[in-house]
RNA sequence: GCCUGGGUGGCGGAACUGGCAGACGCGCACGACUCAAAAUCGUGUGAGAGCAAUCUCAUGAGGGUUCGAUUCCCUCCCUAGGCACCA
């Protein structure tokens, strides 16, 4: 018998399997089939220079396992791969070292895909896409023009997050503590003119479409707060000879005696031109309050939320209800993109206001609030001045980005005629080849540096000259509608097959980190709807299902990193113990879930656990037999795995694997195609140690064509049960009883265990009795 | 501050719908093999008491519901992640 040799075993099946083509080319096939599909979709990895992850090998694997089972469960399973390759880490290296981010960008990827065929990750590589290639952002680049001729794309300046660091602009997604996300500079405010897409014209259904998705609560959750659905009233303030005219957003109507003042925010006062109704000996206050807000950095009104700052515009409100005259004063603690801009101050009943108020010495009112009946009437008797008022925290998407590797913004501008779509057939707008990739430093994109024959071009209006907006696309654009393009990754005149588009879409299961669900999601959700509504799709969410990973954490408990040097390399452990170990380890470490810290240790268990296996089918033979006790582990086993496997509860699948196979050794004997089934069950664990060991028994087709083992029910079927014994709910003793016992005979032989007086006895028929006394 | 998870042996973790707490693995201890070590195999392993059968305690803390609570309810503590002047 020859020892367990995972690298020589791993290494001959993987290479029949890519002659084999096993699982490729799956669209085709699927589009012909009548058997229920699957799509699983793996979460867009950014193909990072240092290669695979353990981390990607987890969830890669879990999806693995899931897909395997499913196919042997006669599925139909779409599970396609791409590289989400445009970004910042690539043309960041490209500024230092001068190599164009289009080579470091490919030899990762070549890095990735040799290692997660390595691992035997079951990739239909038919489907494989990038985001940096042109027959990709083509698409990326028509699905803008799409948006922009329904009117969802459009210029807009204001006020952004510019970081001095990487010289770009930055969402506010993307400022973390008033920090730049990937380099931790200071962020700044500067004014630029930029795309947007208006992704909160479908804020509405952004919200209710979640009640349609199976997905984890705290996700679902923080996609609500990200929304920010808010439903108040809307309250009219004016002056005396309403020359000043303002709306307030309130939540809380009920509080409306209590106001003794009212607060602009600066950016809302500049906008609405109220300093023309300061008295001239109070501009000069209110103008150099305007202009030091201005030029506060995130980080400075961060520092304000304790110390509030404002200034009194002298502007004398009245309020509508009581007629009381009360100030407006502008502060920047009241922001200008929420709401109206415009707030009511309740110094009694609201903690900021009423900071506000004893700082600035201003009133406080006690008041009592109204009850909901009380606001429902002044909402009908005062109509003039209340209305109803529902407000989103949600902001328009700004796309613009000030980089080089990312899909250009296909749009044209004509002095005569203004912002163009690029004509669809001349799709794609191609990233023009440059050597020197830095911004400039007035924040223009690296592509302003490109050729005249690229940057100007002709007005598809009026066909004078017209000039290349020279800012790419934000790269969560470019990852809001991949996995609508798998399916589709080969047509040239059209985004999606619609046919095959109906039959593999929405995604079944979408397996992804915690960390990028807010934004992505969202925006796919968006990008989804949108093309719905333009008439290439049917469906309304993308992702029926979906779970998150945790994260594997380094043999110190701590987040893997290069400076800490506690990361693990699967590569190293691929070659040591092989790929069907690392998986097998890697789902057994706990729940797929939670954060895991890793321990070599425990893989080399795992490793023994594989070598066992492979050392007792090796040494079974053709005329052995198997005992009654095996033979039922061995069914529960399969019974076990076939709930669990759906569900992801992958560590406890092959705790019950264990248990089967030490059941087995100490028998030490199990009949030739009781073997077989219990490799088939390892098969999407450990697809290549089973496969081996299934061609060793004789078969001649690869186990992962196989159909998955059928519980045999009648084996299960027990003609005793156990009854647990418990005197005042502790567990005293059991007895065995016959299956059908009746719950009098069960009573009966439980009393009869003990010498008491019971006051109650309690009897779950099959499981237990409770005396009490 | 708010939202959402989580807290079980030395460690990772099991426990269906309220019904035997600690499956499985690691580690550790002892034993076998070995000149020896490693590897491998076997036995044991929550804490405490007892020669023992067995008993008591134990799922972050405290209380409640229940015949019975790791599981449900209330209060609190710790911890991870997210949001954070959102009116």
């Amino acid at each position: 018998m020859n020892p367990y040799d995972p690298k020589t075993i791993e290494e001959k099946w993987l290479a029949k399997w890519e002659a084999d083509r096993l699982f490729q080319g799956t669209a085709k096939t699927l589009s012909k089939s009548e058997k229920e599909k699957f799509y699983a979709l793996f979460a867009f990895a950014y193909p990072s220079g240092s290669g695979l992850h353990v981390g990607h090998v987890e969830s890669k694997t879990a999806l693995d396992i899931l897909v395997r089972f499913l196919r042997m469960n006669g599925k139909d399973a779409f599970f396609p791969v791409g590289w989400d390759a445009f970004g910042l880490p690539a043309e960041n290296y490209a500024i230092k070292t001068g190599i164009h981010p289009s080579v470091t960008t490919k030899n990762a990827i070549t890095t990735f895909r040799r290692q997660i065929k390595r691992l035997g990750i079951s990739y239909d590589w038919d489907t494989e896409t990038a985001t940096c290639h042109p027959e990709y952002y083509k698409w990326t680049q028509w699905i803008f023009v799409q948006l922009f001729k329904a009117g969802l794309a459009y210029r807009d300046k204001g006020w952004v997050n510019w970081c001095p660091q990487d010289k770009t602009v930055l969402a506010n997604e993307q400022v973390v503590n008033g920090e730049c996300e990937r380099c931790g500079s200071k962020v700044i405010q500067k004014e630029l003119e930029q795309w947007k897409i208006r992704i909160t014209s479908y804020q509405d259904e952004l919200l209710s479409g979640l009640n349609q998705v199976d997905w984890p609560k705290a996700t679902k959750t923080q996609q609500e707060n990200w929304i920010g659905k808010s439903e108040g009233a809307l309250v009219k303030f004016q002056n005396g000879d309403t020359s000043v005219n303002l709306e307030c957003f309130t939540t809380r109507l009920d509080t409306i005696y209590g106001v003794t003042f009212v607060v602009i925010s600066p950016e809302k006062f500049k906008e609405y031109g109220l300093i023309d109704q300061v008295e001239e000996k109070h501009k000069d206050s209110v103008n150099t309050y305007l202009d030091a807000s201005f030029h506060k950095t995130e980080e400075q009104r961060r520092v304000g939320e304790k110390n509030k700052t404002g200034v009194d515009t002298h502007i004398k409100l009245v309020n509508p209800l009581t007629k009381e005259e009360i100030p407006l004063w502008i502060a920047d603690y009241v922001l200008g993109g929420y709401g109206t801009g415009v707030v009511m101050g309740v110094p009694s009943l609201d903690d900021r206001d009423g900071s506000f108020a004893k700082k600035f010495e201003l009133p406080i009112k006690e008041i009592e609030t109204l009850s909901q009946k009380e606001v429902d009437n002044l909402l009908k008797t005062h109509s003039e001045v209340f209305s109803k008022a529902t407000t989103y925290k949600l902001r328009d998407w700004l796309i613009s980005r000030q980089r080089y590797w990312g899909a250009p913004i296909p749009m044209v501008f004509c002095e005569k005629c203004g912002w163009q779509a690029v004509p669809e057939e001349q799709l794609p707008v191609m990233l023009p080849e440059l050597e020197d990739f830095t911004p400039t430093d007035d924040g223009k994109s690296p592509i302003e540096k490109a050729p005249d024959s690229w940057k100007y071009t002709t007005c598809p209006e009026c066909g004078g000259k017209a000039k290349r907006e020279v800012d790419t696309m934000d790269t969560f654009v470019d990852s809001s509608w991949y996995f609508l393009r798998y399916a589709s990754r080969n047509e040239k005149d059209q985004i999606f097959d619609k046919k095959l588009t109906e039959k593999l879409l929405p995604v079944d299961l979408y397996l992804i980190g915690p960390e990028h669900i807010v934004l992505h999601l969202l925006y796919a959700r968006f990008f989804t709807k949108f093309l719905r509504d333009q008439g290439y799709l049917s469906f309304d969410e993308p992702f029926m299902k979906m779970r998150h990973q945790g994260m594997i954490l380094g043999p110190d408990g701590k987040k893997m990193s290069k400076s800490k040097g506690n990361v693990i390399n699967p590569d190293e452990i691929v070659e040591k113990f092989g790929a069907d170990a690392l998986r097998v380890y890697e789902m057994f470490m706990g729940p797929l879930e939670g954060d895991k810290a890793w321990d070599t240790n425990s893989l080399v268990g795992i490793y023994r656990f594989l070598r066992r296996v492979h050392d007792l089918v090796l040494s079974s033979t053709q005329d052995k037999s198997t005992p009654k006790t095996v033979r039922k582990k061995l069914h529960l086993t399969i019974q076990k795995l076939s709930e669990d496997i759906p569900k992801l509860k992958f560590n406890t699948s092959i705790a019950s694997m264990m248990e089967c196979v030490n059941l087995w050794e100490t028998e030490n004997s199990m009949s030739h195609e009781d073997v077989k089934l219990f490799v088939q069950i390892l098969a999407p664990f450990a697809p290549f140690l089973a496969e081996d060991l299934w061609h060793e028994l004789g078969e001649k087709n690869s186990i992962h064509l196989s159909s998955w083992p059928v519980t045999n029910k009648h084996i299960l079927i027990e003609d005793e049960v156990e009854i647990v014994v418990q005197v005042n709910g502790k567990l005293r003793t059991r007895f065995m009883i016959a299956k059908d016992a009746s719950k009098a005979e069960i009573e009966k032989q439980a009393l009869a265990l003990f010498d008491i007086a019971a006051k109650k006895v309690i009897v779950i028929p099959g499981k237990l009795v409770n005396i009490v006394v």
